[in-house]
DNA sequence: GTTCCTGCAAATCCTTTGCAAGTTC
DNA sequence: GAACTTGCAAAGGATTTGCAGGAAC
């Protein structure tokens, strides 16, 4: 019966931080926080800056030690999209892949059992035991893909 | 009627030179031989070592120039494997995917014609127009699967 | 009081760029 | 000779690390 968001992650966390003698502080806090209210597929700098929205005197490299917690925590997750490092929630969260729109940047989800499955086969069939596995899939959105293209849009 | 390998490619190669311009030499002679030869996969190390068996003037900046020239010919791919960048061979190559062994690094390919069908469909749904993907897929390959375990092994 | 955290500056790592000298066309 | 290439050293960008002072336990 959790009623606040993220209650259960920053329980997670807390019991993170106990378990291996780490401790507690208010910039963990604010960042966790931020992280969790954040849109999905954040850099870095993105949560830096919502992160000091609130706290301008926490540092980015607080951030970085943050969202390695967070990622050893099982909370947060790493993504390369495209060749920039982006971090997204992954607490409970139903695995899944992503398109990258090119042009706008825009991202979308999309999970497959299909996909899984087939993987699951092939993995076998080569003896492999299967840990995890990144698709994405890049190239025009809807919107993008009926606009006009405009050289050197590249947006977040 | 191509005889000696990498034929193909090399003439590929002279033909982009001459069209955009850009001279032939050495060092460019040297490194695309290399990468042709080579084993699948490398990094920019692995390659500036096979080259520089040859060549051991040829410096790491040309190595990436050159591979920037591969890539724009067509006859190189860049891949984002676990942190690290690789590169392989491209040209006239099946599309395929990447299994990659977290213990001894060992990269396999893979590649299924079932899950490509099931991509176009999902990207059709959001009216997405694909231009490419990754998918890449780790764990343990069949040997160290069968293996103890042993802590810090972390090959190429 | 001990251990852990934080922010800064400095260090790393990987890749790109400026430039003067050498090559190719 | 003009235009392109090369290797070096320096610059860049992203991330990590050393360290002295500050906070949590």
């Amino acid at each position: 019966m959790t009623s606040t968001p993220g209650r259960e992650e920053k329980d997670v966390f807390a019991a993170y931080l106990t378990k291996n003698h780490l401790k507690r502080s208010e910039q963990r806090e604010v960042i966790l926080d931020a992280f969790l209210r954040s849109a999905r597929h954040l850099s870095v700098d993105d949560l830096l800056q919502l992160v000091q929205k609130r706290r301008p005197d926490i540092g980015r490299t607080t951030v970085y030690r943050t969202l390695k917690l967070l990622q050893a925590a099982g909370l947060a997750q790493e993504l390369e999209l495209q060749g920039e490092t982006r971090f997204e929630r992954e607490y409970k969260r139903q695995h899944h892949d992503h398109f990258i729109c090119k042009s706008c940047g825009a991202i979308f989800e999309f999970s497959s059992p299909e996909v899984e499955r087939i993987q699951d086969e092939i993995a076998d069939g080569l003896g492999f035991v299967i840990e995890g596995h990144r698709h994405h899939i890049f190239g025009l959105c809807r919107r993008c893909a009926a606009r006009p293209p405009r050289d050197g849009v590249r947006g977040r």
